[in-house]
This record gives C-alpha cells, sequence and structure tokens, in this order.
DNA sequence: TATTATTTTTAGACTTGTCTAAAAATTTAT
DNA sequence: ATAAATTTTTAGACAAGTCTAAAAATAATA
C-alpha cells in the first residue's frame, strides 16, 4: 500500500514521463510537486525500495512496471472524480481539480468500479484528458493543436493543454466548450492570431489560445 | 483547519460526549481510537490550544461551541457519503463504514453541499443515524430500543444501536430493513426472545438481536 | 485514613516527510 | 580539457503523531 505523498510522487513522474525521453530528472519532480531537490532524492529512495521506480544516482528515475499501474490508478481516479463533479455535482471543469486532488487517494477497489459504472463508464475527464481503464492503458486519440490547422479546415475541440483555472474560466466566457466544432476561417500571418467558427459564432482568437486547444481531425461534413 | 487526525479525535469526543456526562476521559479517547492514553494526553493540548476543547488535567475534556461545530461538520460528511454510497452506488449498509472514514476527511463546503442536494437532503444514513445540518444541529428522533416494547405494540424500524458489519448482515438475512414496521406478537420470559410480525412475515428473534433496533413508536393504523 | 489500584501525565524515543546548507557529481562553456 | 555553472546527493535538523516506561495524581478499599 502507498501512503499519500508516495502517490502524489508517483503520479508527478508519470505525467512527467509522457513528455520525456529518458528518465525523469530530480529537479523536474521537486518543481513540479513544489517541494525540494532533497527531498525528491529521500523520496526516491523510498519508491526504489519499494520497487516502483528505477533509480541509479543522478540519473533519474523510470516507473517500473507496477509503479505505472499504480500511478495510472491514481490518475483513473482523479479524472473519474472530476466526472462525478461536473456532471452529477454541477460544478464548473475549473472547479474540479483541487477537491479531485484529495479525492484520488480515497482507498477503496468497490468504489471506483461502481463509481466508474455510475457515471456510465465515461472515457474521458472533463478537460478532454483520457480516463486510464482497470490496467492502467488509456485510449490514445489523435489529436493536435488547433494552432496547427490549416485555414478552412476544421475539427472538434477535445481537449486543453493548459488546464488552469483562469483558463479554462476564459473558455466558458468565449462558449468554447469540449465537443464542439471549430473551423478556420482565418489565419492572421501578422500575429497569428486566428479567425474562427465555433457553433454558429464567429470568433477572433490569439495564438496563445490556440496552442492551448486540442483538436482531433473532423473528417468530411 | 484541521488535520485527520484532530478531526478524528474530535468526533470521537463528539461521540463519547452523547453517553457521557460530565467530561469524557483520556482512556475512552484512547480505546475508541485504538491508541495509547499518553496519545490522546498530547493531542488534547493541541486542540485545547486550538481551543476546540475544554481541558482540565486529570479530569477530561469536553468540546467548545467551535469543537462541536467542526465535529458535527465531519459527522455530517461521513453520513452524506454513507447515503451516497448505499443510494447511488450500490453498497450494501454493511460496507459503507471504512470508506465513509476516508471521505469524510475531504475538504469542499461546495462538494458537501452539491451532495446534499443531488441526494435530497436526507435527514439520516442508511443506519438510522441523524444527519446533521450545515450548522451541526440534528433533529432528535424520539425512539426506543424493540427489547423495551411490551407484547401486541408496534413501531417503525429507525435504526441500529451495533452497526457492525456481522449484526447488519444478519438483518438483512433476516429481512429486518430501515421503514418496516414491526409488531411484537409474543414475548417469552423464559430468555426474553420476540416472536415478531415484520411486513408480513413472524420471525422469532433473541433479545439481543431485540436491544439492537431502534423503534419509532406508531400511533394507531 | 492509610494503602492499594487505577488513571493520567510526563519524559524521552521513533517514523514520516520535509527543510537548509554543504559536499559531490555531472554538464556546460571557455 | 580544464574551469565554471548546474544538478543531485548527503548530513543534520525539525514538526506531527505515535509509542514505551516511569512518575504523579486520583479513586477505591480495607
Amino acid at each position: 500500500m502507498f501512503t499519500l505523498s508516495e502517490e502524489n510522487y508517483l503520479k508527478a513522474i508519470y505525467h512527467l514521463e509522457l513528455d520525456t525521453d529518458g528518465g525523469v530528472s530530480t529537479n523536474a519532480i521537486a518543481e513540479k510537486l513544489a517541494t525540494k531537490a532533497s527531498s525528491v532524492t529521500d523520496m526516491i529512495k523510498k519508491l526504489s525500495e519499494k520497487e516502483v521506480v528505477l533509480y541509479k544516482k543522478y540519473k533519474g528515475v523510470t516507473l517500473t512496471i507496477l509503479g505505472k499501474t499504480v500511478a495510472a490508478n491514481v490518475v483513473r481516479k482523479h479524472r473519474l472524480w472530476e466526472v462525478f463533479l461536473v456532471e452529477k455535482l454541477n460544478f464548473s471543469w475549473h472547479e474540479v481539480h483541487e477537491v479531485a486532488e484529495q479525492l484520488e487517494h480515497i482507498k477503496s477497489a468497490k468504489l471506483i468500479n461502481q463509481l466508474d459504472r455510475f457515471l456510465g463508464f465515461p472515457t474521458h475527464d472533463p478537460h478532454g484528458d483520457p480516463i486510464p481503464d482497470k490496467d492502467g492503458n488509456l485510449k490514445i486519440v489523435e489529436k493536435s493543436l488547433l494552432s496547427t490547422l490549416s485555414k478552412n479546415e476544421s475539427g472538434i475541440c477535445i481537449g486543453v493543454d493548459d488546464s488552469s483555472s483562469e483558463f479554462l474560466q476564459f473558455l466558458d466566457k468565449k462558449g468554447i466548450t469540449l465537443g464542439k466544432k471549430i473551423t478556420i476561417l482565418d489565419k492572421e500571418d501578422f500575429d497569428d492570431s486566428l479567425s474562427i467558427l465555433i457553433g454558429d459564432k464567429k470568433l477572433s482568437i490569439s495564438n496563445k489560445i490556440a496552442s492551448n486547444l486540442y483538436i482531433r481531425a473532423h473528417t468530411g461534413q
């Protein structure tokens, strides 16, 4: 069994591994968890003892199969609870993270299985991130940043890169939500801003926004 | 803000105060929390600093208004989660306690308010115990043990005294659930066992069982 | 009321997870 | 390739919460 703190380290390493090749550095973990490198070293030794990470001094860490399974399970719980909060308790998508950070550590296999069923076996959380299945596998969806699409191309909004509260509230205000079809009407060379059609509304958005929105290619129609 | 451990102490004292007059003893708390008296003394000093208990050496503790409010809020969360688990996730009433012990420590006012609404503002948990309102007040229902009723009297089953897993499973097996009407058909002087009518079934139950079932008097009908 | 017995508190130690400051290893740059 | 900068690790300390063993206070009993 793993402590709350151990689970948080495993989750951090899990996320960092997704966009790093090779081992995850001590400093990267420290930054992600808002802690000190020395604390990370201490914890890594413990996790290494428990055989959930592979560790060689000065060379960073990688998760073992076991470690990845444990981490994915925490992520699974986090995202299922986010769905619950939004779908059943009327939370906005920018309000769920902090609470899900707590709920993800509740230990009960039955709880999470029944919650999954209760929610209708969702595959994605309210931010569009995939929910790992019981074995820790997740369905990869081909996705691209809105900013990489060309004029007249379109796609379905399926997620965000930056899921900060501010950004999500901004999207709410603009009426940009998951599942909506977005079409690029025009691209401005000057500042890389975009003119887009979302639903039946025409919007102008900056490149910064477009670089934080994930789109699934929309063939035909 | 209170730590998980502090909340557990406050809850234990809250429950113990309900069936004790005067202060709650160090040993009683230690037994309830399966810890040592010396640990209790340490924690009590901390809680006293935080002004949630009144403490005089060797004289036991009592909750302050603030302490009672905090404790009642933990109990409120515990019982609301139990309702959730039974009503929405198909848990049996004997399975909920352990999970609710964890969920009761999740910190989010919005979460618990929305959960309350989602569940239809329930007043009692699956074992028949009252759920404190936001201010920590609970509706007292006049209740008596089944064993105190006389022949031909009847009432509605509203709760259990012993909520151990074994007892609850026993009740399930016998078909005894909350809300059912129970009538005393006969009392056996020899061993104080009872012959009762529940629903349309006739049952014989021991005095031990009857001393663990709470009944609300059922006037008329 | 003096003497046991019980309860409670104190003193000191241990674990977990964290920190700061300094040393060691690695990487970068001249 | 050696010096400088950065990263990582070690060493030692601290707070929270717990424990054991012993001392102090209270309660029970003769």
